[in-house]
DNA sequence: AGGAGCATGTAACTAGTTACATGATTGT
DNA sequence: ACAATCATGTAACTAGTTACATGCTCCT
C-alpha cells in the first residue's frame, strides 16, 4: 500500500499526528496521494503495530490531546527499500474518457458544459501550482538538496494541469 | 461505479459475453479503464440481477458455451442518465510522485533508473496511441459522427502521454 | 448562539486485486 | 507434450469511501 509510505515520507520529514497528517495530505502531498483523516487513521494504527512508527501522547492547553507519531528505525529501513524499488506504472482511471468516447450516444451540449466546467478546473489547478512555484521556489536554477524533489514534483502538476488544458481545448474546438 | 458505466457503453455498441468484454477493456477502452475479466464478470453477474443486461447462452462447436450480455431498456436509459452528469475530476494517485518528493532521502541512481524506465514506457504508449490514430483515423478532418468521441479520447491519451515524457525529460536535465 | 478549527476514532460498505479452480481446442 | 486461446467463475483479501459519533475552545 503507497499511502502507509506517502505516511513515512511525511513522517520522516517531521513527526505528526494523524489530525497533522490529514492536513498535510490536503496541502503539498494530497495533490498525488488523496487521504481522508479516516483512512489516515486507520493506517496508522496498523502501522504502529507493525511497529514502523511509534507514538506518544502529547498534552497541550486549550486543546485536545494529541498523538504524535515518530517513524521508527524500522519503519525508515522500509522506507529506504521502497524508495528504491521500481515503480509500477499507474494506470490511469478516467470516467470523462469514458464519457467522451461514448459521445455519440449523448447530448452534445451537456458534454460541452462538463468540457467547460473540467478546462476551469484545470486552469485553476493550474494557476495554484503556479504560484506556489513562484513563492516556494523563486529560483529554481538554485534548488537546496532537499528542495529538488518537491520542485520536480510541482512541474510535474504543472505540465499534467497543462496537458489537461491543451486536451480540453481541443475537445472544445471540434465540438463548438 | 464506473466500471458498469464502462461495460454499458461497451454492450451499447455491441453486445459481448464477459471474455469479449475483457478483451475490449484490455485493447481500447482499457487505457482509460482498466478492469480483470474476474470484476468484470462479478460487475456484469450484479448488473443483470439489476435488470440492466440480459444475458442468452449461445452454443459454439469446437468451443465452450458463452454467455452473450446485450444492454437492456434500462439500462439504457440509466446510461443516458449517467452520460449528462458532470463528471468529478478524478484523483490522481502517483506513487512515482511520493518517491519523487523524497528525492533527498532516497538513491539518486535509483530514482534515475526508474525515471528512465518510465520515460521509455510513455515514449512506447505514446508511439502505441500514434499508430493506432494513423491507422483507424487517417482523415482526422473527416470523422464519422461515432469516431469523433474515440478520436478525441485516444488525442487525450496522445497529450497525456507527451506530458509525462516531457515531465520525465525535465527530471533527467535536472539530475543528470 | 453558532460555526470553525482542533482532535480522535468506529462501522458499514464499495471497489478492486490476487490467488485459486476447471476444462476444452488449436497450434507448435 | 506443452503452451496459448477460449470461456467462466469463486474466495479471500486489501484499499478506500461514506456515514456516524464525540467533545472542547475560540471567535463573531
Amino acid at each position: 500500500m503507497a499511502l502507509e509510505h506517502a505516511i513515512l515520507v511525511s513522517l520522516a520529514e517531521r513527526s505528526a499526528s494523524g489530525y497533522d497528517l490529514a492536513r498535510r495530505f490536503d496541502a503539498s502531498i494530497g495533490h498525488f496521494w488523496k487521504a481522508s483523516h479516516q483512512q489516515i487513521y486507520k493506517v496508522l494504527g496498523r502501522m504502529e503495530s507493525d511497529k514502523l512508527v511509534e507514538s506518544h501522547l502529547v498534552a497541550q492547553d486549550g486543546r485536545p490531546d494529541k498523538k504524535v507519531y515518530a517513524i521508527t528505525t524500522e519503519g525508515r529501513s522500509e522506507l529506504t527499500s521502497w524508495l528504491v524499488t521500481p515503480t509500477p506504472v499507474e494506470a490511469l482511471r478516467s470516467e470523462f474518457a469514458v464519457k467522451l468516447r461514448a459521445l455519440h450516444l449523448s447530448d452534445r451540449d451537456a458534454v460541452l458544459a462538463d468540457v467547460r466546467r473540467r478546462r476551469e478546473q484545470h486552469a485553476a489547478q493550474l494557476e495554484s501550482y503556479e504560484s506556489s512555484a513562484a513563492h516556494y521556489y523563486p529560483h529554481p536554477d538554485r534548488l537546496d538538496d532537499d528542495e529538488l524533489g518537491p520542485w520536480l514534483v510541482l512541474r510535474g502538476g504543472i505540465i499534467a494541469e497543462q496537458a489537461g488544458l491543451a486536451w480540453c481545448d481541443e475537445i472544445l474546438k471540434e465540438l463548438s
